[in-house]
DNA sequence: GTGAAAGCGCTAACAA
DNA sequence: TTGTTAGCGCTTTCAC
């Protein structure tokens, strides 16, 4: 290994530090006087069967030796590895971070460990990742949106002629074949809008994301179609683009309420926006939901304890999670090579920013 | 590899899906016409000289046939795995993600990818995470905190019978041997309490976290030396324990602003609790600072982003990633085993949430 | 029920 | 500069 970021090509060894020496099967065998073959039937429970006495002498020098199977020489030997490679953009951004976190106690719960990476919006740096996961020669593959044009990138192509198993979250990449989950972006963001107008706005704003994120587009594409079939006009001063974090919101937001014809409503397209609209809000002295309606979208678990509480779109996270790491799982043990893409329905939370009368007691 | 979540002990093998043959160091030997030693000194820039037109054959057989080294056999014969293990309570949490992630680009730049695993608070979890993750050959670990008692935990006193590099964060596991980075809890809690002081508050509560965690308690305890000095009653009814979350603060500030006798500021031991703290005031109609003060310890990101900004302790968390990084890689690299502790310092941000004037548009 | 032995794919002596 | 070869530690035929 090398030290140029994830790529093994020159630089002075690692690790040359004297190693302890070893415990292996083969002393645990010498110890119990019986064979390696015994040992290893005793620590995988077969596949051959073992004598009950055979088998005490076995445990008694395993614990002896304090003796730890090597999972590497395992993982060699049987083309396995239990490990599962997850490519996020951002770990720290708490949609991301709370979908990682069931991902990673559904695999858990199976038995397998997470590889984790951030592509940090990078092609190049999700291409390594990938590249890197594959010759880690993990189990399965999942891969959430960083940028929709990674289409080309020769990593991603890579993948296509890999029968690895790969589960895509967010976005899909033609041309490589396996698993996409979405939920119904565009609708959500049709809903948000609708309840927006259902509170008796009709100069809403859309605090859009990057325009390269397909879900921000479609998210957008949702406000526009509710705004159309309202017959509201959407003048360019009510469409901002911005990050998707709480610092695009925030100041997508200042430019939007210090302007003359404010809106009376914004539609964020992430909780993060909306947070920041919020901040924007509070510092400019409009009180939500009076002076300013928000809404958000993705359901984070920090959008239920803004003040006021904000009403959002939630995705099915934990859904997506659970039915990804099904779907990866069954393609590793033994599922056929398919190509399929489900879209999962989104959720409309009522909460306070909105306007909506909100028992907040009740927050579930 | 098994079903029982990370304990190989038996059930039917996994993957026994029909496998693509594999490329391997031979085929590209062949196809070059040379021996599987030069294109190892090929793929590794040594430890041999390779003639540029060898080099050359090499690499154009690897690119026809899309060879992938196989990063398993790799690492058993070189005894490396080029993976670091990471065990946080919960990576959902924004601090130890914003922790995780600052660790996870950090190994990224040095070359090393991450194995994560989630305690959720669970001794039996991190035992299991610390047992799979030391099977898997990991270079390196890093621990933070689940809670203290873990002490005695099996698998980390066998920790102590390894030699594999060790960090670990924001507690420390004595009889085992390693680097210990702390921050200065008790200071961080004690200059709180002092800067609510500063704004003129007397009937000062503290809503702190699980007693089970060293964290909290220093925390508390700093908070409770302010008062004490500043000669402040501490009625029992001013701290309250909770879970170190935003429903955990949330709870707390209810029962806490409800009361007769109610606090005029709040230490909250965790930002996230003071979140739930803000979000208690406003359903209550408390405006923060006029009604309340609140003050909270972390410094996450999203600390920025309540209405109003929350005053904070700010842990360094970039650095201590960064020092995390540095230790372990510079143990790993050939470092002499030490079991060292630091204590790093913690910042007072002073924001609008404590009743200091903020200038809100120069957010940092 | 047990054991001998052949590799998994790679690296690095060691020899040429 | 290149090639031969011996393993790394484990699992699993295949024979007994």
């Amino acid at each position: 290994m090398e030290k140029r970021p994830l790529e093994p090509v020159d630089g002075p060894a690692r690790g040359s530090r004297p190693r302890k020496k070893r415990v292996t099967v083969d002393d645990v065998a010498r110890l119990a006087g019986t064979s390696t073959a015994v040992v290893s039937y005793v620590m995988n429970n077969g596949p051959r069967p073992v004598a009950p006495e055979t088998r005490a002498r076995v445990e008694a020098a395993i614990s002896q030796l304090s003796y730890r199977p090597n999972a590497v020489a395992r993982a060699l030997r049987r083309s396995e590895t239990g490990l599962i490679g997850l490519v996020v953009p951002d770990n720290s951004n708490p949609f991301f971070a709370e979908l990682a976190r069931v991902i990673e106690e559904e695999l858990f719960s199976r038995g397998y460990m997470l590889l984790l990476g951030n592509s940090v919006q990078s092609h190049a740096r999700e291409a390594a990742y990938v590249k890197a996961l594959l010759e880690s020669q993990v189990d399965g593959l999942l891969l959430i949106s960083a940028s929709e044009e990674t289409i080309e990138s020769e990593a991603l192509l890579t993948l296509a002629a890999t029968d690895v198993p790969l589960v895509m979250l967010d976005r899909r990449v033609p041309g490589v074949e396996g698993t996409s989950l979405f939920v119904a972006n565009e609708n959500g963001g049709y809903e948000a809008t609708l309840h927006l107008m259902e509170h008796g706005h009709e100069r809403i704003a859309c605090v859009s994301g990057p325009n390269s994120l397909t879900t921000a587009i479609e998210r957008t594409a949702g406000y526009r179609r509710a705004m159309d079939e309202a017959r509201f006009p959407i003048p360019e001063s009510l469409l901002t683009f911005s990050a998707f974090d709480r610092e695009g919101g925030y100041r997508s937001a200042l430019k939007l309420l210090r302007s003359e014809d404010r809106p009376s409503a914004i539609f964020a397209t992430s909780d993060q926006q909306a947070i920041g609209v919020i901040r924007a809000a509070h510092q400019l002295g409009f009180f939500i939901p009076y002076d300013l309606a928000v809404i958000g979208f993705d359901g984070i678990p920090e959008s239920e304890y803004t003040a006021p509480p904000l009403t959002t779109i939630r995705q099915p996270t934990d859904e997506m999670a659970r039915r990804a790491v099904e779907a990866l799982i069954s393609r590793i043990e033994g599922g056929p090579r398919t190509s399929s893409s489900e879209v999962l329905p989104v959720e409309l939370i009522k909460r306070a920013s909105c306007g909506c009368p909100f028992d907040t007691n009740g927050h579930s």
